[in-house]
DNA sequence: ATAGGGTTAG
């Protein structure tokens, strides 16, 4: 401009009046030239300053106002170049200003055709389209764009991706560079979310390769991109190490890192990351604490949440949804309800993922009623419950029996539309299969159009746990006619069938399936077989499999120890048992109450009742269950009155007793006569504690009262009781029976008792012995003859039997047999499950066979 | 380029 004649000349008057001539009115005089050059220039400054304003404008995202502008300069009859369309659509990308961007492209059409077929302008408008998401249009735009180029490509990729439509978008990564475009550091980042979203390693290595290839590895965005699709892909390895590689990271690479190893399960791996960040002084974003919350929620790690809460109100970080969801999920999983709710009632935008957090967290933490509650406040605010929240009830209906909230959910579904969504008919199917109503899991099971591989190992679960190897192999077979391929859940679980119904022999083959057709066993595979085992008499398999399981290189965790400890309870491998401890102490930095739990029992039942106390009293913050295992171990030893101590302790120390703490003190009195004392401890049990007995609570009671030689009150009982009487109290009237020398009540209980179980050669046995008493041994021989027809002879030496899962006691051995101490040991263990006294098998240890002449 | 909640097996 400042070159311009007219602008610069200091006296333009002094050189007009040296050209001046006489006036002609047809002739351009030199003043009318300048005139006109004036009016151009005025023109070109008034082009170029509304140019400059507008474009201002739109860099200040008003865009509205530059539009203004541009009508204006309409007026001024101003001419409106490519430039100015193609700047004021900048704008409204910059603003996702969509509707401006119409009228803008409603202007383009009317007022200069040239400019709808002007490349530039039709990228523009493309991308106006595709960052607006716009897809049919963005499309169409697409495919009727005279000449293509990176920019539209870049920008249909990008809104393909954005769609969630990921193949589409590698699609068109792979067309772009067919059709001899090479993406550039802006498409790839788009690509390689596709990867990750699709877990498309394959791609994704391919993509890193022309990365590499064309030098982009030095792009903060594209590098990063890679962190983030190797670990959406869950190879953390590569993806640490291209993170490793990277000499400018900025705080979305580190976010990726830490996000990869949250997604992954490797929680300790994020926190770390997490404090390497901060070593770095690289600021925490929204990104970052929220990550950091999820790895602190799923580890349980308090300390740690509570600092990245800290850290949110320090940081002055806005409490987005997302952020203030991770909070509030973090507080929840934690069980730290107040604070939840705190936060909860402090964001000022929720949604439904905020509130299912908030019902998630309470019914969690057991209490139904707030969550319920916060359920009516939600509905209140006109926001529907989702999938997400109804697979979150059904399953805590499922995991607490509750029919009645789980049914009330199912109808919820079905009103809503939301039985379709395979995760919540899985968690329907699960409450039902766990709540005991097989008929209506079943149902929803069969009217779930799409199946998913979760689904189908939901029902074969429900059939498995109820010991039904037929149905359970049944369904396994059907799914692989309907395609679907059984993996290692849906494996274990005919396993378990087998196992729970006492078929050893076929849960094994299984396992030898499995393998040969490729799944390999995972802990939970062995866990199950090692727990199935051991419940069915097969202790040394046990501890071979549990040999196997490790030869495999799969790790023991918590729960493949305590079904070996079960192992070493069933061969009363006292040896065994110590070196697991042994084990634990060196490799385990705090043995768990679970762990401590087992062992009191483990050396409890193996006879070393000292090693258990030990056990127990070196346990810091005893839970229930460990005064429950201690108890039982006092009443399996005889201990009463060490039992009911502890049973007071522990309400000293604040704990409620349960039904099984009632159980175990009420055998621990009825092992040793404690009449007066069970009675009591029944008493309170009821009045004080409001439990409902069990039939094995009366069992103890009817045991007692039987002891005491109190036949009519025992009776009295059963009557009274809400239950018919089992096996187990027969039993223990039975018992009482026999030391009473009431013979022909024993008669009829072991008469009885064998229809009940006409395969527990234990009834045959007493019946023998209630002949053997009258002196009658015609009958008691032909007894048993007839145990040994059906197959139900007891194994020579040892004093038990096993039917269908379950031990099942009598007769016992010689006393001079070499193994007598065991074999005592192991009555008197089975004594304690049947509801028999210690004493009164120890008393009958003589055999029948001996006495029989 | 990065972030939050859901279902199955011991």
């Amino acid at each position: 401009m400042a070159s311009l004649p007219l602008s610069t000349s200091p006296n333009p008057q002094l050189s007009l009046s040296k050209l001046s001539k006489p006036t002609d009115p047809h002739k351009l005089t030199q003043t009318h030239v300048a005139k006109f050059q004036q009016n151009a220039k005025k023109h070109q400054i008034l082009d170029q300053s509304y140019f400059h304003h507008m474009s201002s404008l739109c860099k200040q995202g008003q865009i509205q106002e530059a539009v203004d502008l541009v009508t204006e300069m309409e007026f001024e009859n101003l001419e409106i170049g490519a430039e100015i369309y193609g700047e004021l659509l900048q704008g409204c990308v910059y603003e996702r200003a969509l509707s401006t961007g119409q009228q803008i492209h409603a202007r383009i059409i009317k007022n200069g055709e040239c400019f709808a077929r002007n490349e530039y302008i039709e990228t523009k408008l493309l991308i106006l389209y595709a960052k607006c998401n716009v897809y049919d249009v963005a499309y169409s735009l697409f495919r009727t764009v005279g000449i293509k180029n990176v920019f539209s490509w870049a920008a249909i990729i990008g809104l393909n991706c954005r769609m969630g439509f990921h193949e589409e978008a590698l699609f068109g990564f792979c067309e772009m560079l067919e059709s001899g475009f090479l993406p550039d550091n802006f498409v790839v980042p788009n690509a390689l979310k596709a990867c990750g979203s699709l877990q498309c390693i394959k791609f994704g290595k391919g993509v890193h390769g022309y990365v590499v290839k064309m030098g982009f590895g030095g792009c903060v965005f594209v590098a990063s991109s890679l962190v983030d699709m190797y670990g959406k892909c869950g190879v953390l390895e590569d993806a640490k190490k291209v993170f490793d590689s990277m000499l400018d990271k900025n705080v979305v690479t580190w976010n990726s890192v830490m996000v990869g190893y949250v997604r992954n399960g490797l929680n300790e791996e994020a926190i770390k990351m997490f404090y390497d960040m901060r070593i770095e002084g690289i600021e925490p974003t929204q990104v970052t604490i929220s990550s950091f919350l999820s790895a602190s929620a799923n580890m349980g790690a308090i300390e740690e949440g509570k600092q990245g809460h800290a850290l949110v109100i320090v940081g002055g970080l806005e409490l987005s949804t997302i952020l203030g969801s991770s909070i509030i999920n973090f507080y929840s999983k934690v069980g730290l309800m107040e604070e939840a709710e705190l936060v909860f009632s402090r964001m000022i935008e929720k949604d439904a993922v905020t509130w299912n957090l908030i019902i998630s967290g309470y019914v969690q933490t057991g209490d139904i009623d707030r969550a319920l509650d916060i359920c009516s406040q939600m509905r209140l605010e006109n926001l529907r419950f989702d999938s997400v929240i109804l697979a979150t009830l059904m399953s805590a209906s499922a995991d607490t029996g509750n029919l009645k909230l789980g049914r009330e959910g199912h109808c919820y579904c079905i009103r809503n539309g939301l039985e379709s969504d395979v995760v919540v008919a899985s968690s329907i199917v699960d409450m039902y299969a766990k709540c005991e109503r097989l008929d209506f899991a079943r149902r929803v099971f069969d009217s779930t159009a799409k199946k998913d591989l979760v689904l189908w190992n939901t029902m074969l679960a429900a059939y498995a746990e109820l010991g039904l190897p037929g149905e359970t192999l049944n369904l396994f077979y059907r799914m692989q006619l309907e395609g679907v391929p059984p993996n290692v859940v849906a494996w274990n679980s005919v396993i378990v069938g087998f196992l729970k119904n006492g078929q050893v022999n076929e849960a094994k083959d299984m396992l030898l399936q499995m393998q040969s057709v490729g799944v390999q066993p995972n802990l939970i595979t062995w866990t199950s077989l090692i727990s199935g085992l051991a419940k069915n008499g097969f202790g040394n398999e046990a501890i071979i499999a549990f040999q196997h399981m490790q030869k495999a290189g799969i790790k023991p965790n918590a729960v493949s120890i305590v079904s070996l400890l079960s192992a070493c309870i069933d061969m009363a491998l006292l040896q065994y048992g110590k070196a697991i401890h042994g084990y634990l102490t060196r490799n385990v930095h705090v043995i768990s109450t679970p762990l401590a739990t087992s062992l009191v029992d483990m050396y409890a039942k193996c006879g070393n009742i000292d090693q258990a106390k030990n056990v127990f009293d070196t346990t810091i913050n005893k839970e229930l269950p460990i005064y429950n295992a201690m108890i039982s171990s006092y009443a399996l030893h005889g201990q009463a009155m060490e039992a009911l101590a502890l049973y007071r302790r522990l309400q000293k120390e604040g704990l409620e007793p349960d039904a099984i703490t009632f159980t175990n003190t009420l055998y621990a009195c009825s092992n040793t006569g404690l009449a007066n004392e069970g009675l009591e401890l029944f008493f309170d049990m009821v009045s004080k504690h409001h439990l409902r007995p069990t039939m094995v609570h009366y069992g103890c009671v009817v045991n007692l009262l039987s002891r005491c030689g109190n036949l009519d009150e025992a009776f009295r009982l059963i009557m009274g009781m809400p239950y018919e009487p089992d096996a187990h109290i027969l039993g223990s009237l039975l018992a009482a029976c026999r030391e009473q020398n009431e013979i022909e009540l024993e008669k009829y209980l072991s008469k009885r008792l064998i229809k009940m179980e006409p395969n527990n050669s234990g009834n045959y046995v007493a019946l023998s012995n209630a002949y053997a008493a009258a002196g009658r041994w015609n009958e008691v021989k032909t007894v048993r003859r007839f145990m040994k027809e059906k197959g139900l002879m007891k194994i020579p030496g040892c004093s038990w039997i096993q039917i269908g899962g379950e031990l099942h006691v009598f007769v016992a051995g010689d006393k001079s047999h070499p193994k007598i101490e065991e074999i005592s040991y192991t009555l008197a263990l089975l004594a304690l499950e049947m509801c028999f006294t210690r004493n009164f098998l120890t008393s009958h240890l003589i055999s029948l066979e001996n006495s029989c002449p």
